[in-house]
DNA sequence: TATACCTTTGAAAGCCCTTCCATGATAAAA
DNA sequence: TTTTATCATGGAAGGGCTTTCAAAGGTATA
């Protein structure tokens, strides 16, 4: 039914080799015979085969993103880098929204297939290691963006900077006792801001006060999560413990729990407590957050600039960029006079 | 260097039918070749070529799927109801995140590439005329979610019975003035929403107050954004006028910009203002808002099964079903004594 | 023991394209 | 005019798989 090269071939009376010539800007075509052939193909309404295409070079022109769905908010943005500079190239993305290691895995497994894919970029997530062989046999290239591994080119957050950042700002406002809402520690991002936290103070020869740092014992998100952010504060709200005068959250989404639950207690933020979180997404903004922004469309950019630099250079040594954080003002830290904290609500 | 079926086939000392009979599960092989080409298989750590799977099987397993980006909270629930479902069929997701129109264009013409996708899903995006014999002739099955045309399968949701259910909420609870934050016109979502407020209100003989409609000249995301609510309502209040004791607003974040210009105004809601809106995306629940639930995850869930539907049976008649969204109750339309309004903030 | 009938198997054809190679034609150089 | 270089062109090969077809082998029947 639809039109292949061979029917071009025929209808133009050339041979397969010019069609294909032609359709893909060969020079070594006349004028003339060009013309021929694109008004039958065009008379046909070709269009090429893409898998026929594919196998022929070898080459997809797609990628595929593992991502975890949970991150909701982060990720779309770093998906909207992603897109945006991959369509402009004429790549195409397969999505894989994970939920859990398990599917993880086996979309991993997935992107190996052969062909399939020209590389792969992985979000936030761990690379299990029993596949690092197998992307490093198959030669398929693999990108780590907000995840590490030394054997492959990542793309990373400086927690360290980023967390030091934050605590310096609420430092530099006078605050003198702090309190941090953490993920769960098994997510390495939620590691290393607490140590990043801890080591700040440290610095500063300010003590740390245990009681008030709380790591979220939710699985869920690791524990990022506006429930978990509310279920924290309230724990350490409840105990009726001394509060510092400003906290440090780990990220916005539980920044905006730690909100309500301060606000069932008629804690006013800043005045009584300053919040100080990570991330910036789009709610922070509504919510009034000062947070640490993360640049996430342009780590969707990089990402796809990396992997096209990995395809087209295999040898290329392993590179990794830190993206550092950098500082949004906005009412919870206090610092802003002016500023109508949560004027959204 | 990556094994093929030809390579099991001459370590394992039998054809390269056989190898594809066994690697597709095909009966008509002995147990005894089976487990032999089996192991050779494992041992080589044979993976399929997808594509030339493809060009031989006349099927990519593989839909696209073309959205528009701004629609954001929404989007990415519709998306992981596709991708669940897709996932567990064992089906491949492109993705193509829409801008503007030009891009729509770009993106179905991809989508038409042969072979590449055996279907394409479109979402709240109009189809553009050129494009609809190109896919009715081109065999390849389209599914239009919250858009509609009749030449083919779509799922939609209801605005009519959706605002009239929000209206006839506001009524019962004893309003008898209605003002309305509507989105662009240029909307089709917009136009039937406001509509069916008019309508709504007609029907219980409750008189229309022109100037407190305001239909979002914004032409970003169709006026359905934060920013466009906060206008519309701005513009509204700074106007002085009368105000009715209760808003219809076309759209959950839009709402938000509504409660940010109230509040300016120092106008309580629910006491001075009662509101309901549409969407119920997970911001919502954060903000407390009254709306209209739309059922994102299992639209997305459908549109897949209407596509393979479609895709085993080509001349099946159109089918086109209506989600009616459903009544959310918060805080924002004062129905609920006890709920604390805002709770998050 | 010969015949008919299954079942399993190998190999070729086909899917649609790109690319390489050889051919014939033309233009340039001698 | 003859030789050499240049270039457009046709067509085969190849990419890796599925599927059809025919042959071979095996079993059951007469």
């Amino acid at each position: 039914m639809a039109a292949t090269i061979y029917d071009i071939a025929r209808e133009a009376k050339v041979g397969i080799g010019t069609v294909s010539r032609v359709l893909n800007n060969s020079p070594k075509v006349t004028s003339e015979t060009r013309d021929r052939v694109i008004s039958v193909a065009n008379r046909l309404n070709y269009r090429p085969h893409a898998f026929a295409q594919a196998l022929a070079r070898k080459k997809s022109n797609t990628l595929s993103a593992i991502i975890p769905f949970f991150t909701n908010y982060f990720f779309i943005q770093v998906l909207q880098g992603v897109q945006e500079t991959l369509t402009s190239l004429g790549f195409d993305l397969i999505i894989h929204g994970a939920n859990n290691q398990d599917q993880v895995e086996e979309y991993l497994l997935r992107s190996m297939k052969k062909g399939r894919v020209d590389g792969t970029l992985l979000f936030s997530l761990e690379l299990p290691d029993r596949f690092v062989n197998e992307f490093l046999e198959n030669n398929v290239p693999l990108i780590l963006v907000d995840t590490y591994h030394a054997k492959f080119d990542s793309i990373r957050v400086d927690n360290i900077e980023g967390t030091k950042t934050a605590i310096n700002h609420l430092i530099s406002l006078g605050h003198k006792s702090f309190g941090m809402i953490n993920a769960n520690l098994k997510s390495t991002p939620a590691r290393e801001r607490l140590h990043s936290f801890k080591e700040t103070l440290r610095l500063n020869n300010i003590p740390i006060n245990e009681t008030c740092i709380i790591n979220s014992p939710t699985v869920k998100n690791d524990g990022f999560s506006r429930e978990a952010g509310y279920e924290s504060m309230k724990e350490l709200l409840q105990r009726g413990a001394q509060l510092p005068s400003a906290f440090f959250v780990s990220s916005d989404i539980q920044a905006i729990g730690v909100l309500a639950a301060l606000k069932e207690f008629h804690l006013n933020v800043p005045n009584d407590i300053a919040i100080v979180s990570f991330d910036d997404i789009e709610l922070a903004k509504y919510f009034g957050l000062t947070t640490m922004h993360q640049p996430m469309y342009d780590m969707g950019e990089l990402a796809v600039k990396k992997m096209l630099e990995r395809i087209d250079n295999p040898k290329a040594p392993i590179s990794s960029v830190n993206f550092v954080p950098n500082l949004v003002v906005r009412g919870s830290c206090g610092a802003m006079k002016n500023y109508i904290f949560n004027e959204s609500n």
